[in-house]
DNA sequence: GAATGAATGGAATGAAAATTCCATATTGAC
DNA sequence: GTCAATATGGAATTTTCATTCCATTCATTC
């Protein structure tokens, strides 16, 4: 029985099978040759496929399949096959090649920098998700109803908490009447008991979901206040009481998830807000 | 044996499916209504993983993703996973062409959108600014000073506040000692009365600076508790106090400025103080 | 509180797919 | 042209996986 090479390692990504496929291309017989040719032109098809359905489009028979993965140090073309699936995975690969360009040079030396590289990249990964993701017609009723209202409530609990307290500071400085609900406890039923249909909220809730916030907001939709929210799942509870909701997940690395991206759509938010409430002031 | 519903058809395409099954998620039975929300959010894991896999990973049995599919009018598990995978074949893999659907969605025609844009364009470029300019070595500083601290205070006021609040939500979290200082006027100099040159702090204030806290910065400095800070400029009160300090300029949109990079930087700090505060109890 | 029907867990089954194996064909060297 | 080594086709085998079936649990109604 022939040994699997031991010399050249096994691809990792799909980057470096694609350059041991195009470096020795050239001294693979016949059928592996039409493979590669086949695999590079194709990759999809090579995700997706079974060896059987690849086999008859690359007009191979499914064992040169088996043998071609193993040609380049697979065990066989199950693993071959989780390259090319592992790259439609990848949702950023621009910013994954961007990194390995950095830690060239700096941060993955040390422990710690690979941690602050990967939060660096989570955040990017994030912030390309909501350009595409939320949607500019829903945003812009969401800054209609909240441009509208007399006062706006902020909702938030735990995790999002940062996000509305710094909503909070940011409609401070830009004079938009706003109630903070969610610090001490006891005296927010208070303060939402004054909320009329003439004001409107802004909740803010990622899961686990604080019940607090789900409660609140369904209390304030039964009272005719129209709520906006922000959340990370269709699921979460916020989404049934509110007019207009938005779907916002952040990337995670290593299980841990920042609020870059929901920082970014709160400072949006809350300037589109402001920026409009002017020019409704204005024209009256 | 039941005939599959022909009153609703069966969803072709993932948007159809994804509709199908937020409008009937409220009447799934509770094993369903997990898969259901599973799917939506690990859309790739449905594509590629195989019932067992998928299964184990949204704690269901095989037998339940199937019924789900048919649940959905699909024929089984099988036939609904081709819905998941034509979806990653639909999309765009590259850099450059998710740049192209961006403009697509173009959130610039709405007059609120440009707003959103220019916040995620700013995010991505302070993201950018600070995976060049933290340095590691100093990075891997903080990390240590704080790690090594019995309990970390954290400073911050006003526009910093935020980002202090997150980190004590995720130290909360990672069972990481901490204090937060600067929510009630008053009790903040009882708290820092506390401190010894066993605890640590770390101070965050972005111009215009909060003169309290870069006094309570002296104040600890004084005493001998290292401090650490995040700040926008060299010139800032809090470096001279600061045993490790970074500079962090977020880039602005019309002259406002998010925390996204400063969330991103302060979850890294976080985590890896975390996971060096267990190494070192481990050593023990 | 019992009875009924739906929902669920988990093992059994059968289908489909990957892999292996062997006979045959092709290539290259002498 | 013959021999040896390598490559290939295709059937046989083994493994993996989706599906089905049945016993049990859970919820609902009377």
């Amino acid at each position: 029985m022939a040994m699997p090479e031991t010399t050249t390692e096994v691809p990792q990504d799909f980057e470096a099978l694609k350059a041991a496929i195009l470096e020795r291309k050239a001294e693979l017989p016949k059928r592996l040759r039409q493979v590669a040719a086949y695999s590079l032109d194709n990759p999809d098809e090579i995700a997706f496929g079974t060896a059987a359905s690849i086999a008859t489009s690359a007009e191979v028979q499914p064992s040169t399949l088996v043998r071609f993965a193993q040609h380049f140090g697979f065990e066989g073309f199950s693993s071959l096959q989780q390259i090319f699936r592992a790259r439609l995975r990848e949702r950023t690969p621009g910013y994954e090649d961007r990194l390995k360009a950095l830690s060239a040079n700096d941060h993955s030396k040390l422990e710690s920098g690979s941690i602050f590289n990967g939060f660096v990249a989570a955040a990017h990964r994030s912030l390309d998700n909501i350009a595409s993701s939320v949607d500019p017609e829903a945003f812009e009723r969401a800054v209609d109803i909240l441009a509208k209202a007399d006062t706006v409530y902020l909702i938030a609990k735990r995790r999002s908490y940062p996000i509305s307290s710094y909503m909070a500071y940011a409609f401070g400085k830009l004079k938009v009447k706003y109630q903070l609900v969610g610090t001490a406890a006891g005296i927010d039923e208070d303060m939402l008991a004054m909320a009329t249909k003439n004001d409107a909220a802004f909740a803010v809730s990622f899961s686990p979901y604080a019940s607090e916030s789900a409660a609140q907001a369904r209390l304030l939709a039964e009272r005719k206040v129209p709520v906006v929210s922000l959340t990370d799942s269709a699921f979460s509870p916020l989404a049934e009481s509110s007019k207009v909701w938005f779907e916002l997940v952040e990337a995670d690395h290593a299980g841990f998830r920042s609020l870059s991206a929901s920082m970014a759509f709160a400072m949006a938010l809350t300037v589109a807000i402001a920026e409009k409430r002017q020019r409704l002031a204005e024209e009256k």
